[in-house]
DNA sequence: CTAGTGAATATTGTATACAGAATACCGACC
DNA sequence: GGTCGGTATTCTGTATACAATATTCACTAG
């Protein structure tokens, strides 16, 4: 199975990638002919992926000045957390009983996270690909496309945070009694303890960048 | 106050109009260099409009085959139904009370919508103006800029059936009925019935959809 | 020495040009 | 008559070109 991705996917990925990595820190502008010529393509794809970006709110775009990293503001992140707070509600509420076998890979997954010290990016893969394993029973494909498309705005956040911080969030934790809860069919409890999970998190990083 | 809008923009809401008034019918290919020579511009803020209208769901966008008006389907409308609900719930919860002046407007809104009968882009107009004004008070804007972006989705389905089906939802009482609970202070009872109101909604179109 | 003005430069937003892929059309063969 | 194959054309995806706006920096006036 062959695949021609359009190169302002690949662009996109860039993109997310530099800021990261911290290449391109907040408030940083981003030039689309310094992007066009450090990736070897043309503008056209680079604007592309830079426009895509600002209507996902990691970029900022005024017309006529060109494009920005955003800068990180709590404000920005309650909201975003909110929202993804609430989304990740509902696909779980519409995801069925979670399979055993889910819920061991769940386990698996937080050991694995909960032993990976000091490696930031790996911390926040998988914490995602927690959260992404906990609601793949969603049915509800155009809300597990959203939720993965406004991880974006977290994720940055996360990323930060955990780089200057130092320490890895005490999330494992929230996960297992989550996981308990499921496993034991309460999905009521297991409710409440996610809801509980993302407000502790989103309050941690607000406080945070309000340091 | 001068406003230089880019023409992206100006392309996309004129993109939109088309669909809106069926002049782009579902499933039918949009070809970007038709569009620029319609609207008398060139192809590239044409393609970025139509990349932007892919991702939001209105378009669909298959590499190297260019871009189709998405056809309607019921799992798609059912989807993105139980996602803007779930956010309008939301964000109503985010409100703090209701002031008696909105409630009022929302009565006015409520009362044009019933005398409007027969013009279909009106009532559609009135309908999310009344969700709007409803949630006008809700501080997390990330989150009313999401929805308002989201109803993009609904709205060509409410008019697909409100032109086809030819009477006007039976919105109106329901509309009156969460005003009337929000008059009395009642957030549970506004909460459950505009939930109600939504699920009805939906219910409605979907099996319209597959009539 | 600071504030303001102006030209020079850089950068964006838009238009056009080009190469490759997909579709349509047409004829030949079964 | 239907189907397969080849060619021509259309259209997309990307690159480049151009015009207008924003920014920078130097120079002058106060």
């Amino acid at each position: 199975m062959i695949t021609r991705t359009p190169l302002r996917d690949q662009v996109y990925h860039a993109v997310l990638a530099r800021i990261y990595r911290g290449d391109l820190p907040p408030a940083r502008r981003v030039r689309d002919t310094d992007l066009a010529a450090q990736l070897g393509v043309s503008r056209t794809p680079v604007r592309e992926a830079l426009l895509r970006l600002s209507r996902e709110g990691v970029l900022e775009a005024d017309m006529g000045r060109g494009f920005s990293v955003r800068p990180l503001d709590a404000t920005e992140m309650r909201e975003s957390g909110a929202i993804l707070s609430t989304l990740e509600r509902l696909a779980l509420d519409l995801s069925g009983d979670i399979p055993p076998e889910r819920l061991a890979r769940l386990g698996e997954i937080d050991r694995e996270l909960a032993a990976t010290r000091g490696d930031v990016d790996r911390c926040i893969d998988l914490d995602e690909e927690w959260h992404r394993t906990l609601l793949e029973g969603c049915p509800n494909l155009r809300l597990r496309a959203m939720i993965s498309t406004l991880w974006q705005v977290p994720r940055r956040y996360m990323r930060a945070f955990l780089r200057e911080a130092g320490r890895v969030s005490l999330s494992t934790q929230h996960h297992a009694r989550i996981v308990e809860a499921l496993r034991r069919n309460d999905r009521e409890a297991a409710m409440e303890r996610f809801s509980h999970h993302w407000q502790r998190g989103i309050e941690e990083l607000g406080a945070w960048i309000e340091r």
